[in-house]
DNA sequence: CAAAATGATACAATTGTAGTATCATAATAA
DNA sequence: TTATTATGATACTACAATTGTATCATTTTG
């Protein structure tokens, strides 16, 4: 029952790092070293969040990676969409097949108002919000 | 992020069931039918609520289950813990190791927090709250 | 052209969930 | 006491998601 993988735990960490940065520009090698994290592991998840359009990029000598949004428009929440998909803590399905009791199943109903309360306060924790060092 | 596995939902279901049941007991034969699951992976979820407690089990012919606790004393985090071990929305593990950085890891304060309203939330859903047909 | 960076992609390992299969044991009733 | 009907115990398999790894291509700079 993890609300947060380490997919991204990894990103969230990794765009702290890249906010409080003074530089413009951040390479992969330089995070590695900072966040002690697996290099080929950490570069997948960089080039996801660029593809996404959290971060911009640049190849080539003096590249790396740079926030494309800034930190207080970014949420939680993005980041939990990129790497584990839609925010649903309640299935409801058998086999891809929905449950045919969907309608009047009680346990839903409550499940349901509980994920509600949990994506308010998870949209509610911006990259901002987690920065120790502020730019 | 499923905050309730297959198991769980079963065994809420199976328990339903049961305390709808008019007779003093029920065999998983019955409830496979009603329930439309599974029949040797019910009959397991049955044996384990059976050694956790929450269930009476008799043998033999006529035999079968029947609630060991009144359904407003079973609560959904109950059968949660059983089928999916303690209640922790946040890990805060690499590989068995704790990470170094938890204690001034905000990221994790905050979703602390969250935990602690949604397992305040679970702890509300009784067995009872989930009845249709109340005996 | 060489070096330093990211881009793309395929593959492997680990873990947790989900489900099956089989035999042992107990209770009941003919 | 034996056949039947039920649960108890346990070992095994299948599948999917998470968590990585490895390799080569491409771009930029000097």
């Amino acid at each position: 029952m993890k609300l947060i993988t380490r997919n991204t735990d990894y990103a969230v960490r990794a765009l702290c790092c890249i906010a409080e940065q003074k530089q413009e520009v951040i390479s992969a090698d330089h995070l590695v070293k900072s966040l002690e994290m697996p290099r080929p592991f950490l570069r997948k998840i960089l080039q996801i969040l660029n593809k996404e359009g959290l971060l911009n990029s640049s190849k080539g000598k003096g590249g790396g990676f740079a926030l494309a949004v800034s930190p207080e428009k970014i949420t939680l929440t993005d980041v939990m969409k990129i790497f584990q998909g839609p925010l649903k803590l309640n299935e409801c399905t058998f086999k891809k097949k929905v449950c045919p009791n969907v309608k009047d199943c009680l346990l839903k109903k409550k499940i349901d108002e509980i994920e509600k309360e949990v994506i308010l306060r998870l949209k509610a924790i911006t990259l901002e919000s987690l920065l120790i060092n502020k730019k």
